[in-house]
DNA sequence: CGGTATATCCGTATGGATATACCGGTGCGATACT
């Protein structure tokens, strides 16, 4: 019988894997780097547990949220799996456990945050065990907190590119729900990976019904609505802790009994409402972004966002809590033309270190322009015409055809054809990777481009990388390596050599 | 930058209009206090 198979069955008791998981395990088990993009509840952490499992020695696994540690500790335990965590939570008597169970070869998971590698006591014991072996494999959870997170927020995840030099021959795993191309390069980039497999599934949940409109000024009536008329939990997501709390009270003052959740709540509140969240047939709970990470309840019938989210792909993250069971959700977001300013604006305060501009280093002011660049792109997606699911899939680099669900499928007046639409999307994408350019044009049947300025930058992109090159009839036309796609171009001077 | 909460204005009494100040997300570890 399969070797995989079988300890899948020894160690859960299930009988198949999920797409995606036998390769990444493989790969690690050949010692190899990976990364791998498997949606939620797509088994992520079966990628790094069962190698552990299988060659009997240690995976260190670093995550980066105490819930998220203690949740999975307790899940292994329950399988009778040797796993702890370390945090500076754990009372005297769990520390000295935890300190005692990291001596013992039979630790299979020692879940860490990445700020534990600042100090030399988990560098050295890390650098050790490498060195006798014992490490089977580093796994970086959530790891797009690198790219998204790290920049001055959680900066020690950016320093996670250290475990290879302090632990070489250890192959690193990196693991996230949602990862734009951008964000798999960072990845890839930052924690040094080398060579890597990389799995990427599709984002696509073909359950949600994503619907964008205008918040009316007394958006009340229309949230109320919304919430009586879904099923299971709803999650509501609002931008501040004022408007969380308004919210609540709002909703209450109505009869809804909705609870709050946000960074500012003491730890027993935010525990309450986790609770009631989790543990309550209906629940509706208004929260910031604080809300949602590693928090798995299956009919979530709901998410509804009262302000324009900040990029599509934290947009992604947060309305995939939806309809994690299968069965049909709604997406919903309310957002007024002024969301773009106000988090413009944020964006100012929260990428700058210091309020002063003279201070802004290249880095922060590119990485400003990139964020404000995300920004209008979700705002494109919710101003614009074009499917939801689509124009949200391709911002993270995914092209798929119209999902037939969100409110611009369903009441679309007008008919746009495919290679049309494609077209506006990829003039919405922005994307400076060629190649990723490239692999959705070549799904498209047929694509003709008038040049512009517009198109410059992409044509001479594709050209400079060879993907695309002059066809034999003149200057004016330039055509797709293996398609029949022709960019029909203006004349212009043939000059690539920039 | 813009919304919201509070302050101010007007002037035989209450509250509505206008001005002004303020504030704005996500968490770990370590250390310094009550």
């Amino acid at each position: 019988m399969d070797p995989l198979i079988s300890s899948l069955r020894t160690h859960y008791g299930w009988r198949f894997f999920k797409e995606g998981q036998r390769s990444v395990i493989e790969a690690v088990l050949s010692r190899k780097d990976a990364l791998a993009v498997l949606p939620t509840g797509g088994g992520k952490s079966l990628c790094y547990q069962l190698p552990a499992l299988i060659q009997g020695g240690l995976v260190v696994v670093i995550s980066p949220l105490v819930a998220l540690m203690e949740d999975q500790v307790r899940q292994l335990h329950s399988r009778g799996i040797e796993a702890v965590c370390l945090h500076a939570g754990l009372d005297a008597a769990c520390l000295a456990d935890a300190l005692q169970s990291l001596q013992k070869d039979s630790l299979r998971l020692l879940y860490l945050a990445p700020e534990r590698l600042n100090g030399n006591t988990f560098r050295t014991l890390l650098s050790r065990k490498a060195n006798e072996k014992k490490i089977v494999a580093i796994a970086i959870d959530e790891a797009h907190c690198i790219s998204a997170w790290g920049h001055d927020f959680r900066p020690d995840y950016r320093r996670l590119g250290d475990l290879r030099s302090l632990c070489p021959g250890v192959p690193l795993v990196a693991l996230s729900a949602t990862a734009a191309p951008k964000v798999r390069a960072d990845i890839i980039r930052l924690l040094n990976l080398r060579n890597p497999f990389v799995h990427v599934a599709s984002a696509r949940r073909s359950n949600l019904h994503y619907s964008m409109k205008r918040r009316p000024k007394e958006a009340l009536d229309e949230v109320v609505k919304s919430i009586t008329g879904s099923r299971g939990a709803v999650l509501i997501y609002a931008r501040t802790r004022r408007a969380v709390e308004r919210w609540t009270k709002s909703l209450r003052e109505v009869g809804i009994p909705a609870l709050q959740y946000h960074a500012g709540l003491d730890s027993s509140a935010r525990q309450h409402a986790l609770n009631h969240f989790l543990g309550t047939p209906s629940p509706v709970l208004v929260a910031t972004s604080a809300f949602g990470m590693g928090v798995d309840r299956a009919d979530v019938g709901l998410v509804l966002h009262l302000d324009l989210p900040a990029t599509p792909e934290g947009y992604l993250q947060q309305s995939g809590r939806a309809g994690r069971d299968g069965l049909p959700a709604k997406c919903v977001i309310l957002f007024s033309p002024g969301d773009r300013v106000k988090l413009g604006w944020a964006m100012h305060a929260y990428c700058g270190r210091d309020d002063r501009a003279s201070l802004v280093t290249p880095q922060e002011k590119e990485r400003l322009e990139s964020a404000q660049d995300q920004l209008r792109r979700m705002e494109a997606i919710a101003e614009g015409h074009l499917c939801r699911e689509q124009s949200l899939l391709l911002s993270i680099g995914e092209l798929v055809q119209p999902c037939g669900r969100c409110d611009r499928c369903k009441d679309s007046g007008s008919f746009r054809d495919w290679s049309e639409q494609a077209l506006i999307l990829l003039n919405a994408l922005h994307s400076k990777n060629s190649l990723e350019i490239y692999n959705l044009i070549k799904t498209l049947p047929t694509l003709e481009v008038e040049k512009d300025e517009t198109w410059g930058w992409l044509v001479r992109r594709l050209v400079q990388d060879g993907l695309i090159w002059e066809s034999s009839d003149g200057a004016q036309r330039l055509s797709l390596k293996d398609s029949g796609i022709r960019f029909l171009a203006k004349p212009w001077p043939l000059n690539y050599a920039a």
